[in-house]
DNA sequence: CTGCTTATTGACCCGATGGTCAGTAACACC
DNA sequence: GGTGTTACTGACCATCGGGTCAATAAGCAG
């Protein structure tokens, strides 16, 4: 900035740990925006304020730069979902309402989230690993939490004793969530299902459906 | 060689009603497999066994290619459920039943819908028309036929009143068979939920939760 | 200030791919 | 068989984009 808005370019050197996530960064929103084929690396280049060789220094291919970006934006997703699980100390059906409103709320706000499933809905097919990560790093520990608070839920004696081992259930418990997703991709904020009027609906199906 | 199983190429003239739709299956196939940007005009010609230039007799542009693609294979979708809706005579739990388990035989069966569905949800943002096209021809049928079953239920006094017009209950009660084919597209067959446990665990939970 | 390390640039290479076009031959009609 | 229409080919063009590299300069140590 001290040398106006678009000092055309300050050759500024900075260290591989700073200039690294800013690459990353760049990467997610091209790959988002275009996905693995249509994303340029002279746009990420462009996004990331360098020069297209730089990416090179750091990456030694654009193959290896999407895997790279994908795996850097995955830590944060459950943090919240499993903190809430083991601090929790009402009621089961409580818990699941504060889960499924938590997970209404972060497909509204965070556009990120979004672009990393389709991300991975888009392009699993052509790269193994990111249908190995889905797979084990998201699917696996969504469905462990709904299993964990069904599973509370039967010995509070508040849920049908069925429901704590049913195969399958949990996916369908947060099927719904992840379509509202899904929805908002496809059709955007305007004219995807409103988040809270699913969210409504999905929670009333829930409670009905489980209850003893 | 001439009558050989690879003649080389003998040049078929064929009338533009029968070279057309020839050409629009190789284009989807090959869209579906590598997405919008990934796909090569010389690869849907080969697929089709023709040159690259006679696609340009018929369509303009990759772009014009790809909106006739997707636009050619929507009749058929809902035929059969909306044939089903209108012609059954027994309890609204068995209709709702046997709409269940036909979507889920589908999604297992018919690689082709997955494929579709997965061209959508990849290129929708590119191309606002595809999602226009996915709002107005497949998810309102689709919820349409939902909102018939559930006010059939509840006009037979098998259902509870609320969920006749409850809004999102539709798409809600949809979702995860929707998401069954999503979990294919990304894990493959071996890997993602089967979808018979999927449809045995929807449709307890559905039962219970929507009965009066 | 001097010199070393290495982050950074930008011009360049080259294969791939969307799109064009002049010529060719399959079919229909006489 | 002859003739016209047009489906069809294959060589070609221009551009795009992943990847390379020699030159450059920013920061740091002395």
């Amino acid at each position: 900035m001290n040398a106006g808005p678009d000092a055309p370019q300050a050759r500024r050197r900075l260290a591989p740990e700073a200039r690294t996530p800013q690459i990353l960064q760049a990467a997610l929103e091209e790959f988002a925006e275009r996905g693995y084929a249509g994303a340029r690396m002279a746009a990420v280049a462009g996004r990331a304020g360098i020069a297209k060789g730089l990416i090179y220094h750091y990456f030694p291919s654009k193959d290896a730069l999407f895997q790279a970006t994908v795996h850097a934006c995955t830590q944060p997703l459950f943090e919240e979902a499993e903190r809430q699980l083991s601090g929790h100390a009402g009621s089961a059906r409580e818990l699941l309402g504060a889960l499924v409103r938590m997970g209404y709320a972060r497909i509204s706000a965070d556009q990120q989230e979004r672009t990393l499933f389709r991300l991975i809905i888009t392009e699993a097919e052509r790269f193994p690993d990111l249908a190995r990560f889905y797979r084990e790093e998201m699917l696996a520990r969504a469905t462990a939490i709904a299993r964990a608070v069904l599973r509370a839920g039967v010995a509070a004696g508040e849920f049908r004793p069925e429901v704590a081992d049913m195969p399958g259930l949990a996916e369908v418990v947060l099927a719904p969530v992840l379509m509202a997703s899904v929805w908002r991709m496809i059709l955007g904020e305007s004219d995807a299902p409103a988040p809270g009027v699913l969210r409504d609906a999905h929670l009333d199906l829930l409670l009905r459906g489980l209850s003893a």
